[in-house]
DNA sequence: CGCGGGTTTCCTGATT
DNA sequence: GAATCAGGAAACCCGC
C-alpha cells in the first residue's frame, strides 16, 4: 500500500535521525551508513524543497503533498519528527479549522502510513503511529513503575511489526501505549518520566553500537579482566555519568527473558519460541534485546555479547541449558520456572 | 565492613 | 570477515 516515495522518504528520515550501526539498520540499508549526515531527504527523493502543502488543507493533502510535508519537517528538524509531525499537523489543521482527523482522505494517509511504518524493520521508526498522534502530544508515557513489568520498556521501540493499539484495554499495558513521539522520548529510563533524565540513554540502539568506536582511538590491550573503576568528578572511566544500579531481587536477567517469551504480545518479534514445551527458545533480535535489558538495568552500553555471557552463565545454575549448534537459541533449565504453559496458565 | 550472588565488562579462541 | 559461542578473569553493585 505505502508508495516507494513515502518508503523512500521514511526510510531515509530514519536512517538520517537515527544514524546507526544497529544489525537490522545496516541489514536494511547497508550502503547508506556514514555518509548521510547532511541528507536532505527532500531533496533526495524529489529533488526539490516543494512545501505545497502549506497552501493546502490537510484534508484535501495528497500523498504528494504528506511526503511535502515529511520531507520538510525531517529537513528542519533533522530529529525530533515526532513532535514535529504532530505540532506540524496540528497547525495545520488549526490552520483550515480542521477539528478532527476523521476526514476520510486523512485517515487514509494516516493509515497509508502506519502501514508503512509497521512494515519496517527498522526498530525506532516502526513505533510511530501516525493515526495515534493525537493525543499523544510528544510526552513521555512510558510507565517503568514496576521492575518486574515487562510491558514498561520499550519493546514497541525496539521490535519492529506489531503495534499494542488494540492493547490499550489491557490494563497492564494501558499506561505505556503512548509511544507515538517520533523523538523517542520514552527511550529514556523510567526514573527520567520524573524529570531525572537520562541523557546518555536517549537513544540506547544508538549509542550502543557506538561504545567502542566512539573513543575515537584504537583499542589498547588491557589485561584481562574488568579494570578497576576510576572515580573521577562523574564517574568511571566508562561512563561519565552512568550510575549503573542492580536491578531490584526477582528481577534476574532470566526472568527478564521469560518475560518477553510468556508475553507475545509484547515480544515484538523480539525472541520466539522453538519449542514451547522443551523451554527452548530463539533470540530473533538479539540486539535489540540486550537494549532492552540495558534499558531495565539503566545501562546503556548492554550489549548482546555481554548479555549471552550472563546468559551462559546460567549454565553452571542450571537455569538455561546448552543448545548445541544452534546460534542464539537457549533452552530453560530445571533451575528455571514460570515458563511452562502449566505454570503460566497457558493452554497450548 | 565483609561476603556472596548476580551480573557486567573485557578478553582469547573456536565455530558458524 | 562478521557474528556468535564458550568460558576465564576480575570488577562492580546490592542485599544481608
Amino acid at each position: 500500500m505505502s508508495s516507494p516515495c513515502l518508503s523512500s522518504v521514511l526510510t531515509h528520515a530514519n536512517l538520517t535521525m537515527y544514524q546507526t550501526n544497529h544489525p537490522d539498520v545496516l541489514l536494511q540499508q547497508p550502503s547508506m551508513l556514514p555518509s548521510i549526515n547532511n541528507l536532505q531527504i527532500s531533496s533526495l527523493a524529489y529533488g526539490s524543497n516543494s512545501q505545497c502543502y502549506k497552501q493546502i488543507s490537510p484534508h484535501c493533502w495528497t500523498i504528494d503533498n504528506v511526503l511535502e510535508w515529511i520531507s520538510d519537517q525531517v529537513d528542519r528538524t533533522n530529529f525530533d519528527l515526532g513532535s514535529h509531525l504532530h505540532q506540524s499537523l496540528h497547525e495545520q489543521k488549526t490552520k483550515y479549522e480542521l477539528q478532527s482527523l476523521s476526514g476520510p482522505e486523512l485517515n487514509e494517509t494516516c493509515h497509508l502510513l502506519d502501514d508503512f511504518l509497521s512494515n519496517l524493520n527498522f526498530p525506532l521508526l516502526s513505533t510511530i503511529r501516525i493515526g495515534q498522534a493525537e493525543g499523544a502530544n510528544g510526552k513521555r508515557e512510558f510507565d517503568y513503575s514496576d521492575d518486574h513489568d515487562l510491558s514498561t520498556l520499550t519493546i514497541e521501540s525496539l521490535g519492529d511489526t506489531e503495534y499494542l493499539s488494540d492493547n490499550q484495554s489491557d490494563s497492564e499495558y494501558s499506561s505505556s501505549s503512548n509511544s507515538s513521539t517520533l523523538g523517542f522520548s520514552g527511550l529514556g529510563s523510567p526514573e527520567s518520566g520524573s524529570g531525572e533524565s537520562d541523557p546518555e540513554f536517549s537513544y540506547p540502539l544508538i549509542s550502543i553500537t557506538n561504545m567502542k568506536t566512539e573513543k575515537g582511538e584504537p583499542r589498547q590491550k588491557r589485561p584481562r579482566g574488568r579494570p578497576p573503576k576510576v572515580i573521577t568528578e562523574h564517574g568511571n572511566i566508562y561512563d561519565n555519568s552512568k550510575k549503573i544500579k542492580h536491578a531490584p531481587r526477582g528481577t534476574h536477567l532470566w526472568e527478564f527473558i521469560r518475560d518477553i517469551l510468556i508475553h507475545p504480545e509484547k515480544n515484538q518479534g523480539l525472541m520466539k519460541w522453538e519449542d514451547r514445551r522443551e523451554g527452548i527458545f530463539k533470540f530473533l533480535k538479539s540486539e535489540a534485546v540486550a537494549q532492552m535489558w540495558g534499558q531495565k538495568k539503566k545501562n546503556s552500553s548492554m550489549t548482546y555479547e555481554k548479555l549471552s555471557r550472563a546468559m551462559r552463565y546460567y549454565y553452571k545454575r542450571e537455569i538455561l541449558e546448552r543448545v548445541d549448534g544452534r546460534r542464539l537459541v537457549y533452552k530453560f533449565g530445571k533451575n528455571s520456572s514460570g515458563w511452562k504453559t502449566e505454570e503460566i496458565g497457558i493452554g497450548i
